[in-house]
DNA sequence: GTAACTTTGTCAAAAACAGTCAAGAAATTT
DNA sequence: AAATTTCTTGACTGTTTTTGACAAAGTTAC
């Protein structure tokens, strides 16, 4: 259960890469995508799509790990995080039959 | 299984209050409230605790539905959105476990 | 010890947010 | 059905948050 940072830091030291390169093909400082890999920094969308092609990796994988970190630190000092997931759940089912 | 505003708006019309007098309750104009009971605006969580105040309701109660809400609205447009969930769901046990 | 890499602090620009106000629409009262 | 009250919406404003650049300090590897 890795957070988004972890995954892309693991990604990119397999490869041997300075941030400077994957900052280049994002298009941004190294310093931000330090952040990033850090957890101290939101991504993109944009930024989570092209990192998932440029590892040649499921860009579900990485955009599963993004958006569940979102909601972690959407939740995250309420004590009441775990109930109000599973009624988010059952909110995005309840729409999706409706389609919304 | 209700959304924040539909609850507020029940709550409101069985005390056969205008929006105003909430409004003035919490300080705000009427129109933010108005948009606050059909969802396209988000409560303060201030606000929320308030409100359970006000009309003498479980604050527990509004805060999930409020978080819950948010937490929806982050994740909507996503087909990834209930993987994303439950991931969190995993992420908030773990971090949890280890009171971070 | 120096060169490359990474992290951190600070700043500016852009985007998002919270609120006000006023005008029109809808509902209620008389 | 006219008048009054309530509700909704759009336009606008000020504030906060976010995003990214840059530079300096800290690490790491040679």
């Amino acid at each position: 259960m890795k957070n988004l940072g972890e995954i892309l830091r693991e990604l990119r030291e397999s490869k041997q890469l300075p941030l400077r390169v994957i900052a280049a093909y994002l298009d941004i400082d190294p310093a931000i995508m330090s952040r990033i890999e850090r957890g101290q920094r939101k991504a993109s969308r944009e930024q989570i799509v092209k990192l998932a092609e440029y590892f040649k990796v499921s860009e579900n994988e990485l955009l599963v790990a993004w958006l569940s970190d979102k909601v972690v630190y959407e939740v995250l000092d309420e004590d009441i995080a775990l109930q109000a997931l599973k009624v988010a759940e059952e909110k995005v089912k309840y729409n999706k039959t409706r389609k919304i």
